[in-house]
RNA sequence: GCUGGAGUGGCGGAAUUGGUCUACGCGCAGCACUCAAAAUGCUGUGGGCGCAAGCCCGUGUGGGUUCGAGUCCCACCUCCAGCACCA
């Protein structure tokens, strides 16, 4: 018997394989009439320290999902390449004293050899590589049609800056505050920038995401990165010192239904107005704005910071809706950067306003009262009856000694609330509800303390059977004594009585405008929905309803604001795609001929960052200096480079045609492969990487360069492998695994199937050497298992043939799920009934291998070979279940006895309702639990069970 | 705080429309093989009580719906991820 040797049947059949080009995929001719699939994942960074687990899973997966559409007879290409700009391999290049490219070509064939030894089924032929300048020069051609639209645009802008990187970062490379890449406090710098202008395609970014079958967590996240919000911008007058200015400020608001209730208007310190205008204490307010300058984007934007800010002295803004003058302030809760960086601030209806108040002590005025209607449930409003309203109370009754408040448990239904009652006739609010308390709850020592506010209700009164619309005044009353009285019988059969803490109250009411009444009491600021009053004309209307006549009548307009940023793309860098951009004294900026791209790097000797933010290429002064390509009198080039975003936003379309010189790629070839069928790669590229590259394939859609406007049809992600005891892997923690000693040791094919197996695919899961020794045992006993002689003629018994079958759509339906863990379970399970069978047909031993070979493709290919097949397995057709070997002859029923399983029995498949009643009580098992009792009800669902209830 | 997702043995994790909870793997225990060990094979392995047959309890907590709940509903607790003063 020969035993498994992983190391010489992985080098055997990865040799193999290369000459038979199995993997290649078709084009042309030979392609005619297969139908194309075109998988893809996120090409590596080439770093030193070589591949990594979580390249092996996301990899592995798509190369089984590869392999089983190949093996379905589709038109595979499963492409990789190299994302090769960037900064740590300058880092390293200046640390080392050597040159990038030249460090890029060593990692580069480090990781094409580690790849190639775990047996992934790349299509090498179309390997791509960011740094090349033949690829590049794509990358220039795409950024310069931008720059041609006027998407490619230059301002002067306050950009993040790193200080120990010596890079201006984009929005999205901070992360709180500090830069992603080394995680130092990001500083702000002013400097000229090339921007791209993909706010411009917000709505499509936005819009198209329901287009595309994306994990719904993507879309959620992409959906949030764009940020979009409808709401209205309105213009409020500005007076200084009793004048009117001629320009209005702006402000930005969801929420135009509270403009009644303004009370004072605040623009961020960045806000022109705050420098340009003229008033008493601009010292005070200038030192204000210099220190929230200084503060970092982390410091300033802690939502849990103290609100500050400070008053424009003798300025005021006017309420467009009545004409009132309210002060101005400057504070950096306001953001300079999000909507027009000014804000009617309305500190009854929103949280940040309303601390801001509390803290200057600004008037609070509230014009939006809470009200809802009931939807669903007994009490839900019957449509097309009238309301018949009715005022009332709301009782908050505080405890006489403990910070508890008396609330009340209606008997009849769920409800949980606060005692309330109706106001008669000309009782006041007061007096009905120290009333209502004492004969609700018997306590007699109630003083009315305040009126906290209005709350209306809408809901079906189920013994009076009418529509009611309540208006309840929410009173407030502290008992000074338990002093208490009887309760009336017909009070008490109505509802219990329960002192609930005060920061349980919350909790424990159960009703959305019980829950508004007690924010009024306990915040006082209430954001949600409602009716209006002292809005004007507006009074009385629904909340929701007035934003947009709100908006009219003070003459603001509807707008859509974003999150999102426009891109800065410059990079004061050496190691990246140069901006194929000249600047002329007379032209202006100019884009670089497309027969002169690519703009290649030139070799240099120095290239570290500079202190002063200007690229390395700056002092390259013969590089620099040129002639403008327009009127040939001496200009410079753009030494800025492109971030390393830029070459990963399009290099799924370079794989379709690589070796292309005239075009990004042949548009037949384009219009065959794309959209690429299946992306998947990392949670952290989702907002990033998946956003940039959308936006590129968009463009290029509208220039009519591809053929579709979204550029992957279906996008997965794979969960982080952490290091073993659940940490994150890192080389500081020093507790990286490295796939290259797991391949020495246990074997490609165990590498693989163990991370397939170590637990759902989209989950973080910790790493665990100790377990791969379960998928090595697995691999040999296969390995072992394809040397047992067959007998001829032999046949699998009924249950382990219907078993094979079920076990063909189990991975099937498994690996398009990837859902690889119970894929390989199933697999395990049907070896196992394979070793107890006396002889296992070679047919169906064939089938077990198929569908393993995806998981374990060498040692598939090995046993496939020893049983006399000459051609790959890797191309041999996938199994197909066979229908009807599939279906057990016998089932077994189980017999529950009040719920609980007492007995079970095995019948034919299909045995009549009356059978298995029969049979299910003449059981012993039964009978003990039945008794001589005759079944109250007996449940039978055909093929599964019986329930008898006694 | 908001938005998603998840809590099941010693561990990673399985469980069609609600229908025998713990598949598969790891680990552990016993046995076989061996002079011995490793490897391998076989058997067992949720907790409690019991000599046993067996019974009771068990999927984060507390309620509910149902003949029957890991699965559905309500409330709560914990953990993970993303966003976070976005007006």
């Amino acid at each position: 018997m020969k035993k498994y040797d992983h190391k010489k049947i992985e080098k055997k059949w990865q040799s193999e394989w290369a000459k038979a080009k199995i993997y290649n995929a078709k084009e042309g001719a030979s392609a005619k009439g297969m139908k194309k699939f075109y998988p893809l994942v996120e090409f590596p960074f080439p770093s030193g320290a070589g591949l990594h687990t979580g390249h092996v899973r996301s990899y592995t997966a798509m190369d089984v999902v590869a392999r089983k559409h190949r093996m379905e007879g589709e038109n595979v290409m499963y492409p990789i390449g190299w994302d090769a700009f960037g900064l740590p391999t300058e880092n390293y290049a200046i640390k080392t004293g050597r040159q990038p490219a030249a460090v890029t070509k060593e990692n580069t064939d480090n990781f094409r050899r580690q790849l190639k030894s775990l047996g992934l089924s790349f299509d090498w032929l179309r390997e791509v590589d960011t740094t090349d300048p033949k690829y590049y020069k794509w990358t220039q051609w795409i950024f310069l049609k931008m720059f041609e639209k006027g998407l490619a645009y230059k301002a002067k802008t306050e950009i993040n800056w790193c200080p120990k990187d010596k890079i201006g970062l984009a929005n999205e490379e901070v992360v709180n505050g500090r830069c992603d890449r080394c995680g130092t406090l990001v500083e702000k710098r002013v400097k000229e920038q090339w921007m791209l202008a993909i706010t411009k395609y917000a709505d499509r970014l936005y819009d198209d995401l329901d287009t595309v079958d994306y994990l719904e967590r993507i879309k959620i996240q992409q959906r949030n990165w764009i940020g979009r919000s409808e709401g209205a911008e309105l213009g409020f007058a500005v007076r200084v010192g009793g004048k009117a200015l001629a320009d209005k400020v702006k402000v930005f608001t969801t929420r135009p239904d509270t403009l009644f209730g303004v009370t004072y208007v605040v623009v961020a310190p960045e806000h022109p107005l705050v420098s340009t205008l003229e008033y008493k204490n601009k010292t005070e307010v200038a030192a204000y704005v210099a220190a929230a300058r200084k503060e970092s984007d982390i410091e300033r934007t802690d939502a849990k910071k103290e609100k500050t800010g400070v008053k424009l002295e003798g300025v005021s803004a006017v309420n467009p809706a009545n004409g009132e003058e309210v002060p101005v302030f400057v504070a950096d809760y306001v953001l300079g950067g999000y909507g027009t960086g000014a804000v009617m601030a309305v500190p009854a209806h929103d949280e940040r306003d309303f601390a801001f108040a509390k803290k200057y002590d600004l008037p609070i005025r509230h014009v939006v009262e809470p009200s809802f209607e009931k939807n669903e449930g007994k009490d839900a409003t019957r449509k097309g009856q009238p309301f018949v309203e009715r005022n009332a109370v709301m009782c908050l009754i505080k405890h006489w000694d403990k910070d508890e408040f008396l609330c009340s448990k209606w008997k009849s239904n769920d409800w949980q609330g606060f005692v309330t009652g109706g106001i008669d006739g000309a009782e006041d609010e007061g007096a009905t509800a120290v009333r209502e308390a004492a004969e609700e709850t018997g306590y007699t020592g109630t003083k009315y303390v305040r009126t906290v506010g209005t709350v209306h209700s809408k809901f079906y009164h189920d013994v009076k059977r009418k529509n009611r619309y309540a208006h309840f005044k929410v009173v407030y009353l502290e008992l000074a004594s338990g002093a208490q009285k009887p309760v009336a019988e017909d009070e008490k059969n109505l509802h219990d009585v329960v002192w609930v803490p005060r920061d349980r109250v919350r909790d424990f009411v159960n009703r959305p405008d019980l829950k508004a009444a007690w924010d009024l009491f306990a915040d006082g600021c209430y954001v949600g929905e409602g009716v209006l009053v002292g809005s004007g004309k507006f009074s009385g209307m629904d909340a929701d309803g007035a934003m947009k006549p709100i908006t009219e009548f003070a003459g603001g307009k509807w707008v859509t604001t974003y999150k999102l940023r426009d891109w800065v793309f410059s990079r004061q860098r050496y190691w990246g795609e140069p901006i194929p951009l000249i600047h002329c004294e007379k032209c202006g900026w100019v884009a670089v001929p497309e027969k002169d791209l690519p703009v290649k790097l030139p070799a240099v000797k120095k290239y570290e960052p500079t202190d002063t933010g200007e690229s390395p290429l700056s002092a390259m002064t013969k590089w620099v200096n040129v002639k403008c390509p327009k009127c040939k009198s001496p200009a410079i080039r753009e030494t800025d480079t492109m971030p390393q975003w830029a070459g990963s936003s399009w290099y799924y379309l370079r794989y379709v045609d690589p070796k292309n010189s005239k075009k990004l790629a042949d548009p037949k070839k384009l219009d065959y492969w794309t959209p690429v069928d299946w992306y998947n790669g990392g949670m952290e590229h989702t907002t990033l990487h998946l956003l940039y590259s959308r936006f590129w394939h968009k463009f290029l859609y509208d220039i009519g360069v591809v053929p579709t406007a979204e550029p992957y049809k279906k996008r997965t992600s794979q969960g982080m492998i952490l290091a073993e005891g659940g940490e994150k892997m890192s080389k500081s923690r020093g507790n990286v695994v490295n796939p290259d000693e797991l391949v020495e040791t246990y074997g490609a094919d165990t590498l693989r199937l163990y991370e397939m197996f170590m637990g759902p695919f989209d989950q973080a899961i910790a790493w665990d050497t100790k377990s791969m020794i379960g998928p090595r045992r697995f691999i040999e006993r296969v390995f072992a298992f394809g040397q047992r002689p067959t007998r001829k003629g032999a046949t699998l018994s009924k249950e382990t043939g219907a078993l094979l079958q079920k076990t063909i759509q189990k991975v099937t339906a498994d690996i398009e799920n990837m859902n690889f863990n119970t894929a390989i379970s199933s697999l395990m399970i049907l070896l196992n009934a394979f070793e107890k069978e006396d002889a296992v047909p070679r047919a169906d031993l064939e089938s077990f291998l198929k569908l393993l070979a995806p998981l374990a493709p060498h040692m598939t290919e090995d046993v496939w070979h020893e049983l006399g097949n000459k051609k790959s397995i890797h191309i041999a057709p996938w199994p197909v279940a066979d229908e009807t070997k599939l279906e057990d002859e016998s089932v077994t029923i189980v017999v529950q006895v009040n719920g609980k399983v007492r007995a079970s029995f095995i019948v034919a498949k299909g045995t009549d309702k009356n059978v298995l009643e029969r049979t299910a009580l003449g059981l012993a098992d039964v009978k003990k639990w039945v008794g001589e009792a005759t079944p109250k009800k007996v449940i039978i669902v055909p093929g599964k069970l019986v329930s008898i209830v006694v």
